[in-house]
DNA sequence: CGTCGGTCGTAC
DNA sequence: GACGTACGACCGACGT
């Protein structure tokens, strides 16, 4: 038989491989947080096999867990082995998940290794000269098995190299057959599987007595008829090692007979349903493999899910107005805006996207003529601002800005598949459009190129809001995301689009005085450092500071990248050298200029002088809002510099600036949720919380209460909230580390429930793997489960946040969505700008302030009944830098 | 020339 | 590394 006409068995050495790749790649992580390093690694190996070898068939083989026969034997049998991470072991049964999707067959023996198994399979093939079986492993004791149709591909310097052994390849390798590998390691012994051989007989040693006897009872024959041929060394060696030789021979011996259950036709390569690849890829973020999936052998093409004609594309103006009529007696449809520049804003726009009735269309707004599309607009605008009608789409607040700019405003936002994806997955996975498709529908969504690309994507959207609402349902996250997260869409889009009123010109003048400053400081610093160099590279200015002015790093932290110069470290060495203060002044010029003073304007309508923020919905995993383009959550308020930049928000002629804010509303919600009377007690009060603790902590009265005593007891409370240790609260309240220790230990004798509500809080964590918000908000930690103790503690303290910080998130975007609903009763010409995590602003007309400021106060305080008050402060101004407080309860620089 | 990780700093 | 949640500027290494 020629091998031309022979099929091929692949037979993979499961665990070998696995260790491999675990070896090979570095801690690659799915979306749940789980090491997949080496499914991946294995996975590709599979890929490469299949694609490279074409085989017929393919068999994995396993070791089981627990002791092999050779263990019996021996003891001491691989003893020396280091066991190696779960995290690998955890691995096998998601490998095991891929190999029933792609249906390849796993053989393995209570008992034995994988390579008895192997070896197994390999000779019951003996009496088939038509199948060539190829032993793929990444270590060589499977070479004793290579014989005239079984090879060995070996996989060598991690997983970039492999190396095909047959017969020849071992003899020129060894300088003798397969067979007779046996021999040669019970006599050299192996080290990495604690297998002893004859002490003192090596690689050299062994190969030269195999070469010459040709085996291990040959020689020992040898060594009774004519031992004056041996060596004096080497026959005493031998004689002694004659026990330990004849075990090492058991050992390494590879079993060929077991009952495996091996039958040739189970391994045959069989079609995969490609949906279930797909799925099982999108689970373990494997999205780069989805090119590299192997072809299907013979089968026919993929199967496609949707037909061809549910989706299509209208161009002609006639077939446009049929869709219209139809699109008039929907209640409810799916809906995406697209553009030419992808981010929906002032582009031209491409066309529109529509799903209902099992449909999906296109509609090709760009090439209409004009009067055409103004004929689209009258008609396509009542049915999109129509409340009544839900709208269903995947980020409606772009689309609604989007439209808004071409004049329609988009009512009726019903379902927002980003929304429900974060809802489902805060902080877990990215929830644009194409992941959120691939995890949930297990499809590809395809490209631009695609020629129903457009109708195809508002279909998906459709499909996925069914899989979705019923996720949320299960997980009983359905009223948070009606209630709260589906309003407040539109309350956010309608806070963009106002924008808040930048002062240019102020800004443009701060720059030129910053700038002159920078210059000024900068020469200081190229004195003081006798050259020049770029004060802005930690990494010249930390070899300017160490080498060249030799100051002391004693005590100064390490990173990645060597000694830091961070502030913190900076103020470590204030004493040694004047340069460091004139660093401390570069940085702080140099950030505010660079980050507030320039970019801003930078990003101003030029026409409105108006600043529209991004508020996500979507990104943090506690359940807050994050701002960007610009970043208006971060403007600078503490230093007094900082604070200068406030000054160039600014109201309209006319108008004021409101803010609102929370006071203490992560402490109040630590006493809710924990219950804590003597907590709640001090909140009713109207007391200091800080003063309070200070109070409590050290037994005294208010008056006895220091400043420093304030600041310590303030530090710890910001340091609960947060899941602070020891050796964090020694830092942020610069005390020694028994001090700090003390303090907490204090702290939760005063506190107690808080304590309790600490350790439920972690104990409910790890027995469910999520935490979540008074509201049901969730945030799941995977992490728990690490191995390694940092990471683990890591994620017991964001369980002990998140629930702090995402209720206070709840309750803010309750108010919000109650005062933007009620505000036009209070005043028409108000307006919400912004949102600061625990503080609102509204710009507003200087004569309703009064009555406006209470309203915001009375909603924002009683939008929810907490066992702890809730309080408000309100300040008003002309500019966001300058405020005054409008109500006298709470001084913000008491309580801040 | 673009991308990306590291470092640093701003806010709550 | 040691305190949770963000965004973003700058640097410098690396790949095209």
């Amino acid at each position: 038989m020629t091998s031309k006409n022979k099929k091929t068995l692949i037979i993979l050495d499961g665990n070998a491989l696995l260790h491999r790749a675990w070896h090979a790649l570095p801690p690659l992580t799915d979306p749940k947080g789980r090491v997949v390093n080496a499914v991946y690694g294995f996975t590709t190996i599979l890929f490469k096999m299949l694609k490279e070898l074409e085989p017929q068939y393919v068999a994995i083989t396993f070791d089981k867990p627990g002791p092999t026969f050779r263990h019996k034997e021996y003891e001491q049998y691989k003893a020396t082995r280091v066991k190696q991470p779960d995290e690998l072991y955890e691995q096998i049964p998601m490998v095991k998940e891929f190999l029933k999707v792609f249906k390849i067959p796993v053989f393995e023996q209570a008992g034995y290794e994988a390579d008895d198994v192997i070896g197994t399979i390999s000779r019951a093939l003996d009496g088939r000269p038509d199948v060539r079986t190829i032993i793929v492993t990444g270590d060589m004791d499977a070479l004793q098995l290579v014989d005239q149709d079984t090879e060995v591909l070996a996989f060598v310097k991690g997983l970039s190299q492999t190396i095909l052994y047959d017969e020849r390849a071992v003899r020129e390798r060894y300088g003798f057959g397969p067979k007779k590998l046996i021999d040669f390691k019970a006599i050299k012994g192996d080290p990495s599987d604690n297998v002893p051989g004859v002490p003192g007989i090596g690689d050299k040693g062994a190969q030269e007595l195999i070469k010459e006897y040709g085996g291990l009872d040959e020689i020992y024959n040898q060594i009774k008829k004519h031992p004056e041929k041996f060596k004096k060394g080497v026959l005493e060696k031998l004689k002694q090692g004659e026990k330990s030789a004849k075990l090492s021979q058991r050992l390494v011996s590879i079993v060929t007979d077991l009952p495996t259950g091996f039958n040739l036709d189970k391994c045959a390569v069989k079609e995969w349903d490609r949906d279930q690849v797909v799925k099982l890829f999108a689970q373990y973020g494997f999205k780069s493999l989805l090119n590299r999936l192997p072809p299907q052998a013979g089968g026919p093409p993929m199967a496609r899910h949707d037909s061809e004609q549910k989706h299509r594309v209208l161009k002609d103006w006639e077939k446009i107005q049929e869709f219209l009529k139809v699109l008039q007696k929907q209640k409810q449809f799916a809906l995406c805006v697209e553009t030419e520049d992808a981010n929906l804003f002032g582009d031209t726009l491409l066309g529109m996207g529509f799903y209902f009735g099992s449909e999906a269309y296109f509609i090709e707004i760009k090439n209409l003529k004009k009067i055409q599309a103004v004929a689209l607009w009258k008609e396509l605008t009542p049915p999109l601002q129509d409340p009544e009608i839900k709208k269903i789409g995947h980020d409606l607040k772009s689309v609604g800005r989007s439209l808004a700019e071409r004049g329609v405003k988009l009512a009726g936002l019903d379902f927002d598949t980003m929304i429900a994806s974060y809802i489902l997955a805060s902080g877990a996975r990215n929830h644009d459009l194409a992941s959120v498709v691939l995890q949930e529908l297990g499809q590809e969504l395809g490209s631009p190129g695609d020629k129903h690309y457009f109708a195809k994507k508002v279909a998906r959207v459709w499909a996925l809001k069914g899989v979705l609402e019923k996720k949320m349902e299960q997980d009983g996250l359905s009223r948070l995301f009606q209630d709260i997260e589906m309003p407040l869409v539109s309350v956010l889009g309608r806070m963009e689009a106002d924008g808040i009123k930048v002062d240019v010109a102020f800004l443009k003048k701060m720059s030129q005085r910053v700038d002159a400053d920078l210059k000024k400081i900068t020469k200081k610093i190229y004195k003081a450092a006798g050259q020049e160099f770029n004060v802005n590279s930690p990494q010249q200015l930390k070899e300017i500071l160490f080498e060249k002015l030799k100051i002391s790093s004693a005590g100064i932290r390490r990173g990645k990248t060597g000694l830091s110069t961070a502030a913190s470290e900076l103020w470590k060495m204030r004493d040694q050298h004047p340069i460091i203060d004139y660093v401390f002044q570069h940085r702080e010029l140099a950030k505010l200029k660079s980050t507030y003073v320039d970019a801003l304007p930078e990003l101003v309508d030029k026409k409105t002088h108006r600043l529209h923020t991004s508020f996500n919905q979507t990104v943090t995993a506690t359940g807050r809002l994050s701002s960007s383009n610009p970043n208006l959550q971060n403007i600078p308020i503490r230093s007094p510099l900082g604070r200068e930049i406030r000054k160039a928000f600014i109201a309209e002629p006319g108008n004021v600036l409101i803010a609102a804010d929370y006071s203490q509303i992560e402490l109040r919600i630590v006493a809710a949720l924990a219950g804590d009377q003597r907590m709640i007690g001090a909140f009713e009060r109207g007391q200091d919380i800080h003063t309070a603790t200070a109070m409590a902590i050290w037994g005294v009265s208010q008056d006895q209460v220091d400043k420093d005593m304030r600041r310590a007891a303030k530090a710890i409370n910001f340091g609960v909230i947060y899941g602070q240790g020891p050796h964090g609260l020694a830092q942020s309240a610069d005390i020694s580390f028994g001090e700090a220790k003390e303090f907490i230990d204090k702290y939760f004798e005063v506190y107690e429930d808080v304590r309790e509500y600490m350790e439920r809080t972690k104990a409910l964590a790890h027995k469910f793997g999520y935490v979540e918000t008074l509201f049901g908000r969730r945030r799941y930690l995977p992490e728990l489960n690490s191995g390694l103790r940092e990471v683990r503690a890591a994620a017991e303290r964001m369980a002990i946040n998140m629930p702090v910080q995402g209720t206070a998130a709840d309750i803010m975007k309750m108010a919000m969505i109650k005062i933007h609903e009620a505000l036009p009763r209070a005043s028409k010409d108000a307006k919400m700008i912004l949102q600061v995590h625990d503080e609102l602003v509204f710009e507003a007309p200087r004569t309703q302030v009064k009555k406006l400021g209470q309203f915001i106060k009375q909603e924002m305080e009683n939008v929810y009944k907490l066992k702890v008050p809730i309080v408000v402060s309100v300040e008003q101004g002309k500019n966001w830098g300058e405020m005054e407080a409008k109500n006298q309860e709470i001084k913000k620089s008491i309580e801040q």
